[in-house]
RNA sequence: GCGGGCGUAGUUCAAUGGUAGAACGGCAGCCUUCCAAGCUGCACACGAGGGUUCGAUUCCCUUCGCCCGCUCCA
């Protein structure tokens, strides 16, 4: 029953996006390209908003966080080294009795059986491997299936020049770790921040924008000491609350009490855009579902038209931003990968450690060399060689050298801009005096993010007096916000309009603004957009009234 | 990628084997002293390609896209 009513909403949502110029379909003229989305004159003020405030936020008004902007295309040893090329590309096969598709590897396992890997490098199922739905052993040749866009760098197509587009955009702060802390005098505790495009050849986009092969992603990769050096330095590692806010950051924090800070921090960046915390769900991966190398992920979810409810009829929502506690693996890795040190001196972890009891020294080195060890062999390092290179590690940190750790608060763009859009979303049915009933759109969105921060209207188009003073209005606030001018059609209209598009003030210029009534001269009314509530103020206000709402 | 459904103005819909109408919206003009008022006029569509046919928006095939389910989602 429900199910209907959510679809035909999001339906609605997605004419009006069309309709008011918030999203077209890529390549419409064409008949589209499946996965790819662009956004029309109000979408792209929306999402330029949207990601301004989070770069002001994270970037501007920190002293510990500063910005990068790399390219989309990079040394495919990157990707190596993250561990994209391998596990983006799954080789996947159909059985072509029931049509049902499996991962080939998983399938293989599933019976006890191997996937086999050809000499040329091709993959192929183990004999008798049979399709675990119908039983059926007549199955298509596993064909791999990579979810990185893959190009070539030259003219020349040739294996030897493939290149990625980036299928996110962490990897690329991780590169060039070494040349910011050089060059931006950050010491640990600090943070790199980018926004940009990623790509993923998705298998199915679905839900409008929500999945798209292009995307575009906010992440901060925050890069924080090791709990042993922090124990080394200040004796302990602080505890914090497991829920609320944990206040600002304190030198003892470990990689719990950043994690717990960085997800309260973006939940606030939210509330503070518009959407509440009741909008908000959230989703703390368990340990199954971690990546290897992972200490903690919670994802921040918003509850979307199309989410789905469980059999409780809970709906958790999907996922808008992980923040993720990566240990240092993503360094380690380009370490590994690069051949080039990614790890950190720490005077003040030098100093302390040489004071520590050789008890204390022990423990931590024992615990320090432990995590290497764990992270080494994981990685594929033979048992006897990480065992030395651990050793070498913890021997490292106490001269005080280590690999930070990272906290990656990772958000997705374009699903902020469509929670954004859902949660904006609200219908008024109006009934006039002769009964007759409408449903108009307001789109609700806080002042911060709207398109267009203010609509200036003169009442009547026909009196050049008023388009004059009008025009002079929509001058005076031009340099400080978005301001859109509008004088066609009745003053009704005009505000249903500014309604649609999510305008949270409209100003309109009247005969009271030409001084018909004296002590009204050079006062507009302001409308709002939520109420429709007006209210007076002189023109000479206007301008520092509205930076105040909108900022 | 598989299965099912669907593609007609910007949007929501209608009709038809003889090339299409409406409502709302848009634009222009008139009018209008605060919440999609009124009048006049204008523009705009059969997703694309092929086939059958004297003739296809309509029937068939292919393709692209959208929706639902499966699959996938580092």
């Amino acid at each position: 029953m429900a199910e209907p009513k959510e679809n035909q909403l999001m339906e609605k949502i997605v004419s009006l996006c069309k309709r008011r110029g918030f999203v077209y379909q890529s390549s419409e003229i064409y008949g589209g390209i499946n996965g790819f989305w662009d956004y029309g004159p109000l979408g792209a003020e929306l999402k330029r908003n949207v990601k301004e405030l989070w770069w002001n936020s994270m970037t501007r008004q920190r002293e510990d966080v500063v910005g990068l902007e790399a390219t989309i295309i990079m040394s495919p040893a990157i990707w190596k080294a993250s561990g994209h090329v391998d596990t983006f590309s799954d080789p996947m096969c159909d059985c072509k009795k029931c049509k049902k598709r499996f991962r080939a590897d998983q399938l293989c396992e599933d019976q006890g059986l191997k996937l086999e890997k050809t000499p040329e490098g091709k993959f192929a199922l183990a004999a008798g491997t049979k399709c675990t739905s119908c039983g059926s052993t007549d199955l298509t040749e596993p064909r791999p299936f990579n979810l990185m866009f893959k190009t070539y760098v030259g003219p020349v197509e040739s294996e030897d020049n493939v290149a990625y587009l980036r299928p996110e955009t962490a990897q690329a702060i991780f590169a060039q770790f070494k040349n910011v802390l050089e060059t931006s005098r950050q010491k640990v505790p600090f943070g790199i921040a980018q926004i940009g495009k990623a790509f993923r050849n998705e298998v199915t986009p679905r839900n409008y924008t929500f999945r798209s092969r292009e995307f575009e992603q906010m992440e901060l990769e925050f890069f924080i000491k090791p709990d042993e050096a922090i124990e080394a330095i200040h004796g302990s590692v602080a505890t914090v609350p497991e829920t609320g806010h944990p206040g600002e950051p304190q030198p003892n924090w470990g990689w719990q009490a950043w994690h717990r800070y960085w997800v309260e921090e973006r939940v606030r960046f939210y509330e503070n855009i518009g959407l509440s915390r009741e909008t908000l769900g959230f989703h703390v991966q368990t340990a199954d579902e971690l990546a290897h190398y992972a200490r903690a992920t919670v994802d921040i979810l918003f509850k979307f038209p199309f989410s789905k409810r469980d059999e409780k009829g809970e709906m958790k929502g999907e996922e808008l931003e992980g923040i993720a506690a990566r240990s240092d693996f993503d360094l380690s890795q380009h370490e590994r990968f690069s051949g080039k040190p990614m790890g950190i001196f720490d005077e003040e972890l030098r100093g302390a450690w040489a004071k520590l009891s050789k008890e204390k020294q022990d423990e931590l080195w024992k615990r320090y060399y432990e995590s290497r060890k764990r992270y080494l062999e994981k990685s594929g390092v033979p048992a006897e060689q990480a065992s030395k290179d651990a050793t070498e590690d913890a021997n490292g940190l106490a001269k005080g050298q280590y690999i930070p750790h990272v906290i990656e608060p990772s958000a997705g763009v374009d699903r902020l801009i469509l929670g954004l859009i859902t949660n904006a979303y609200t219908e008024v049915t109006k009934t006039d005096d002769k009964g007759k009933s409408e449903t108009l759109v307001v789109m609700k969105f806080h002042p911060r993010v709207a398109p267009i921060k203010v609509g200036v209207l003169p009442l009547l188009k026909n009196k050049p007096e008023l388009v004059k003073k009008a025009e002079e209005v929509r001058d005076l606030l031009r340099p400080w916000m978005n301001v859109f001018y509008d004088d066609g059609g009745s003053i009704g209209r005009r505000y249903a309009r500014q309604d649609e598009a999510g305008t949270p003030f409209c100003v309109t210029i009247d005969f009271d603004t030409l001084g018909e009534k004296p002590e009204l001269k050079d006062t507009v009314t302001i409308r709002h957009r939520d109420d429709g509530k007006q209210e007076r103020l002189a023109i000479g206000e206007l301008l520092n009234w509205l930076l105040a709402r909108i900022r």
